[in-house]
Order: structure tokens, then sequence, then C-alpha cells
DNA sequence: ATCGGTTTCGTGAACCTTCACGATACTCAC
DNA sequence: GTGAGTATCGTGAAGGTTCACGAAACCGAT
């Protein structure tokens, strides 16, 4: 465990100050090449490297960084979100630390409480416990809603979407809908409850509402939940899955059974996937405007930033959902 | 600009010291429960927030992070390799912090070096490019091979791959084979170069080697390069596409003009994507073994900081591949 | 009143770098 | 040789926290 090597060392070693080791690290002017020769040499002998933590104590003026915490990386939903919110993060020059819980988002943050300055994720626990969890550090929620001083959020308003997607099918023909929910849609108790897309689509339904069933967050679950919406209610001619990646179990459910898509059932996902673009038949997909949350959530971290990240009431945007009309529906 | 409240800021406002603070703050014993209330309640209200800098300045301990580039964050060949780097990562305790170059991989470093202790990531420059990008933080470059001090690599092995892939296409009774290169392949000179699974895959066909094209590295590059070798190689019943995505855009396209797959011909991608899971025909590609590859950075990168991330020769790791064989094939 | 033991709190130092400013040395002209 | 002007280098301080250790206060017992 060899003691690391400081810029005393290097000064030391080179006969030098530790200002002229600066000079010379950095390429400042006011010292001669010779010396910095001599410097650059000694420091690379030595194998000395700044301190990251204490160059940044001192250079205390922009260099911020966030933290990300995503449920799963391997779903394409949160990795996709983490793309567009990375290079907006980028362009406006902040650091992006991220870390995957593959389970509850808040028990990760601890990780990342020591690195950065504010946290941002998809968390289904309360305010308080977001709380606790963060340690004190400014929290950004994504699509649900913070109350509680120092959470703030971004959410989403499906319902635009929702309601343009039921009158574009209406007007190609369809007459009797269909919603596949998510299990995972549930109270505070644990217990399943019509998600808020659900209510939206069976509201704009109306009478025309064939039925509902629910089925697990996964391709196979939307096949699988599909199937059995259609054993239930044959007469369903149009159908909204909860997501897309429901959705394309319930595609490639129809093509096995030689089910037309759109033909003898039109099929809609929610959240735009660019996955939905690769597959046949594109999926059509209610479209969170992804880059909107994105730029929408580093205004947010900015504003915290001019506030020097002190507890200041909850900030709150939203951004819309529009239809992406392609080749399922 | 509020000047930023600190620790004495908040000892003088208690009417305690400093360390008495920190007790309260890091719940540390000593102390007694009527101060540490009073303190919390004090840095409450103005506001207090340890610096991450300075507290990690001290705790010279185990906060390790590592910096992972990649050249886009919308291709999905980079976010698995992500997200298996992120979750071996997380359990042996590093911190990730990642930027995305739409472009070249080099030129997004400079924004990590100040926030790493190791830079992760695909490189196409030379070593001494990294090495002057990285400012003297040590490199793992993946899947190519570095040989300077301080550039690491973990290089991946396709030729075992490719041969099994093509010994299993002449199995299920494939004559005459055909292969779609990416363009991007590029010699020093920026010209193109047959990559390395084409001459592998060349190899391995001999005399039944139908022909070859090229084509750019999207879906849609892939759907068209396709079309360009059955033209001109009417007889091709087997393709091993440069990569997955390309693949996709190949299955796309016979399916558009109902050319069965794997049927009429045989279509092998390369990297083994879980995409290519949710395609129907399922992909069959030869599969980098994604999770080797990231248990090898962290060895290396492991490594690295058991040397305090000094200079030490290269160190390298290969990764094999194998074929993952499911429906297009 | 004194003593030993425990609890609570404070002081000096370390961590490592950069910034602001002052000090020295050197150059050249007169 | 003296002066101004410039090139080169060094010193004190700041930045914010935690660790090691020592000091004070308290408490019941003798």
């Amino acid at each position: 465990m060899s003691k690391r090597v400081t810029i005393l060392d290097v000064a030391a070693a080179a006969g030098v100050s530790r200002q002229t080791v600066t000079r010379a690290m950095n390429g400042m002017s006011d010292i001669s090449e010779t010396t910095r020769a001599r410097v650059l040499a000694t420091a690379e002998r030595l194998g000395y490297r700044p301190s990251r933590f204490a160059r940044n104590l001192v250079n205390r003026k922009k260099t911020h960084a966030m933290g990300l915490v995503v449920a799963s990386f391997r779903n394409p939903y949160f990795t996709e979100i983490a793309a567009d919110l990375l290079s907006v993060a980028g362009e406006r020059g902040w650091q992006m630390a991220m870390a995957a819980s593959e389970g509850r988002a808040e028990d990760s943050i601890g990780v990342l409480t020591n690195q950065v300055d504010v946290i941002v994720g998809h968390f289904t626990g309360s305010d308080a416990v977001l709380r606790a969890a963060s340690g004190g550090l400014p929290v950004v929620r994504l699509e649900s809603r913070g109350t509680e001083l120092g959470v703030h959020s971004v959410e989403l308003d499906l319902e635009s979407g929702v309601v343009e997607a039921v009158s574009a099918l209406r007007a190609r023909g369809a007459r009797r809908f269909g919603m596949v929910d998510s299990t995972s849609s549930r109270n505070a108790l644990g217990e399943y409850t019509p998600s808020l897309r659900r209510i939206w689509f069976e509201q704009a339904a109306g009478d025309q509402l064939a039925g509902g069933v629910v089925g697990e967050e996964t391709i196979a679950g939307g096949a699988q939940a599909f199937a059995r919406l259609l054993e239930a209610h044959p007469e369903t001619d149009a159908v909204l899955m909860f997501n897309d990646l429901m959705a394309l179990g319930a595609v490639q459910h129809a093509h096995a059974h030689g089910i037309d898509v759109p033909g003898r059932v039109r099929i809609v996902g929610v959240d735009g996937l660019s996955l939905g673009e690769a597959v046949d038949p594109r999926l059509t997909s209610i479209a969170l405007d992804r880059l909107g949350l994105a730029s929408h959530t580093l205004d947010i971290v900015d504003e915290l930033a001019a506030a020097d990240f002190a507890d200041v009431p909850s900030i709150h945007r939203a951004v819309r959902s529009k239809l992406l009309w392609r080749d399922s529906a």
C-alpha cells in the first residue's frame, strides 16, 4: 500500500516548488522550457497524478455532476431515456454518473451520494423514503410527482396522447377497444389499481369498450395477456398495450397465430421506443417526448445548481405525449 | 451568488465545534442526543451540505470511479455493453460515469478526466492519441489492442464463433456463402479494408464463397447491402451480416420481398443483441460474451487500482464468442 | 473533598491542489 | 553601474472535511 505521491513529492524530487509543478503540469506560462521538461520527467518517473478531489475542491467553479439511477439497464425504455438525458446533460456541461438497481431504485441511491450534486430517476417510493435515502441531496423524480421540500419532478401527461390514439383508431374503423394494463400498477397497499393510461383510455373508448386484462411488463407477458384478451373478447379490433415491450409481445403472438395486424386487430403501444422501428410491422405508439423530458430535467437541475443545491420548494415540469403512427394500427 | 455554507458556519451557528457537527451529521457516537438534534436543526436551517470533494479528499479509502465513453448511446450494441459493465462495476464497488460522443470517442475523454480514476471505452485512434487525450489516466480499450504503457485492452476473439457459424450453416444444408461487411472497416489511410470477421468467414467458407458486399452500419444500410448481394449472387443461401443491426435490416428486406428466412436464405448476425430476441424470426447471431467482457474489464481496472493507477505495462484479456442459434438461420 | 471512570466536546493536523501575490534573477539600454 | 522591465520561481492562504488525541465535564463512590 504505497503512499500516494503528491505534488510535494514531485516538487522535492525535481528541486522546485509546488507552484512550479502545477505550472508544468497544466501548461501554464511563467516557466522555462528546461524546468518544465525536468518537472514533467520527474512527475512521470514518480507516477504522480493530481488528486481529482483536491483539484475540484479549489476549482469549485462548475464541475457539476448529476446521478441517474434507473431500475434496470436492460429495459430499452430506461436506456433510451438515459441516452437522451446523457446527451442533453453533456450539452449543458453536466457530468453524469449512473447506477442501476435491479429492483427498488431507492436502494441504490446511496452509492451515488458522495459522487454527485443531485439525483435523478424513476422512483416508486414516497418522498419521505426518497429524502432519507438521498442523504439531503435534491432529487428529481421522473414521471411521478414530488411534493416535499427538495423533491422535484418532471411529470408525464399521457392523456392527450391516449385521446388522440383512440380517435385515430376510430377514424380507421376500429369499433371495439381493449386494453392490456400492467400488473405492476399498484396502490400504496400493493394491490392492483388501474393505471392512469387505462382510465383515460376507457374514458375515451366510452361504450365501445370491449374489455381489459392485465399482464406482466415483459414481451412474454404482453403476448400472453393479449391472447387472453382476444379469447375473452374476440370482437376486439383495437388494443392499447401498457407499453411498447408488451405491444411487441402482442404483435409476435398475432404473427405466430396468423392474426393480421393491423387488418384483424390494431395494436398501439406506449413509450415510442425506437425499438418499435426495427420490428415488422413497425409499432404504432403513444410516444413521450423524451428529449423534452431530458431538457425539462436539466432545466430543474440547472435551477438547483443556481440555488447551490439548497432545499428549495418543489419544482415541477410536465411533458406531453404525442401519437407516433406507424404500421401496427 | 451566495457563498457556500461550510461546516464552520454550522458549527458557529450551533455554538459547537466542527467535529461535533461531523459527529451529528454522520450519526457517530460521542455526542449527546440534544446536541445532535440542535446541530442537525441548524444544518437544516442553513442548508448545509458537506462538500463531496473535501469529504473524499480525506476518505481516500475506496471510492473509485471509472469512466465509460461510448460512441453513441442510441446504438443498442453500446447500451447493452454499458448495461453489463455497469452491473459488474456496481457489484465490485465501482462508480461509473458515462459520456457519449456522437463521433470520435477520443474527443469526449476530456470531460471525464477530472471525475474518474480510469477510462474505458471503444476507441479507434492510436494509443498515442489516447494517452494525450486521457491526460495521464490509464485507459482500457475495448475490442482493440493497446500496447503503450498505460493503455490496456480487452480484445474480442470472433474467429471461433465465425467458424462455428459456418459449419452449423453447412450442417443445415447451406452451400453458397455471402458476406455483408461494414464500410466503416478501414485502415490507417481511411480506405476500406476487409474486417477480420470477413477474412475469417471467407476462409471458413472456402470455395463455397458466393460473394461479398459492403454497407453502412445501420438497419437501412444492412437492408440495402443485403439486396445488392442477392442481386449479384442470387444463388446465395447463407449470409453473414457484419452485425445484428444490419442483419435486422436484411431480415426486414427479406420479409418485405417475400424471401423466406431461413428457408430461402439463412441470415446470421454478429453481437448477440437481446434485440434479436424481440424480432420475428429471432435473429441467429455470433454473440460476444458480454458479461465476460465486463468482468475482464473490471479485472483490469481492479488491478490498476491496486497499483494506484500508476502507468503499469499493458494488461490484456480476451473474450471468446459463441454462436447463438435462433430462428433466422 | 478526592478519585476513577465515562461521556461529551474541542484543537491541531492532515488531505492535495490551486490562486494571489510577492520575491528574486536576468536583460539591456543609458 | 543604475534603472526599468521582464522572465522565472516561491510562499502564504484557501478550499471543506475527517482523524487522532487531548481536555473538560459529569457522576457516583469512597
